[in-house]
DNA sequence: CTACACTCTGTATCATACTACAGGGTCAAC
DNA sequence: GTTGACCCTGTAGTATGATACAGAGTGTAG
């Protein structure tokens, strides 16, 4: 244990982050290249020290890629912030563009939701004939 | 025009196809490759003649994969369907895991959609100071 | 009847996101 | 003090999902 701004803080190494997170110890070096973490401190020896926070945002990153976020827009969800270069107002302004690609996903993940519900209620009488039911699902959500 | 199940059918050619679903021309063979899609109908020259239904196709092909579906994913969802290899129990099955990863990524992005919706809030404020406040939102949302 | 846009096949190349070495150093246990 | 599990760097290779190109045929407008 270490001390940093009052807090106790538990180093972590390469191996441990990559176990905690379940990705591979090379990706955490990946990513570290990539600019997605930052580069940690080292110990005497060159060794890679790594607190909690990284756990957070490699965990964050995985969640991102599955919502088919890339690792260049994850980078920008990332640095959403205030700073001396940015304004208040474009802060809001890259977040609310970035809230309504998030709802946009969501819509359509509902639509998908729902295509899949009939399909399987349909299975209930005499079954789906179509030869791509979730389409034809989807279809009715949506015409035209 | 020519007609098919007492249906008139517009036929399109690869190019019209990948106009209408704002995909590449190769693409679409790329999908036909890989199975996404099945092999279209030939002209006597040997030109494909895709129906409306491979456009649809296609266009979900594209939306899924903008939510994090790969194309080994999109696939099994496009042939959710009664099969005689299949019973209507296999279906309903197959269909509720799909609807489940369906649902977490909606809770996902909902989590996201909140934090980002705090970190616009923040600015009014004092703004955030935070390294990291889309990471710090997150975490108030599910504590540890 | 030819110019030009389009299609065909096969294959090669590309970007993204890892994943796997090779060749070396570190460190704790025995 | 050496064994084994870890870490370091640099670089090469892989999987996925396209994207490009070469060399050929097709189709139609003028």
């Amino acid at each position: 244990m270490r001390t940093f701004k009052n807090q106790s803080v538990k180093i972590l190494s390469r191996g441990e982050v990559a176990k905690l997170t379940g990705v591979g110890i090379e990706t955490v070096r990946f990513y570290e290249q990539k600019g997605l973490i930052e580069e940690p401190e080292r110990s005497s020896s060159g060794y890679r020290e790594y607190s909690q926070d990284f756990v957070k945002r490699i965990r964050f990153i995985q969640q991102a890629k599955k919502l088919g976020f890339s690792l260049k827009e994850i980078s920008s969800l990332l640095s959403l912030r205030v700073d001396p270069q940015k304004t208040c107002k474009d802060v809001k302004r890259l977040t609310q563009t970035k809230i309504s690609d998030v709802d946009k996903k969501i819509v359509q993940l509902k639509k998908i939701k729902r295509a899949l519900g009939k399909l399987a209620a349909a299975c209930r009488g005499k079954g789906p004939t179509s030869e791509c039911p979730i389409l034809e699902a989807l279809d009715l959500e949506k015409p035209q």
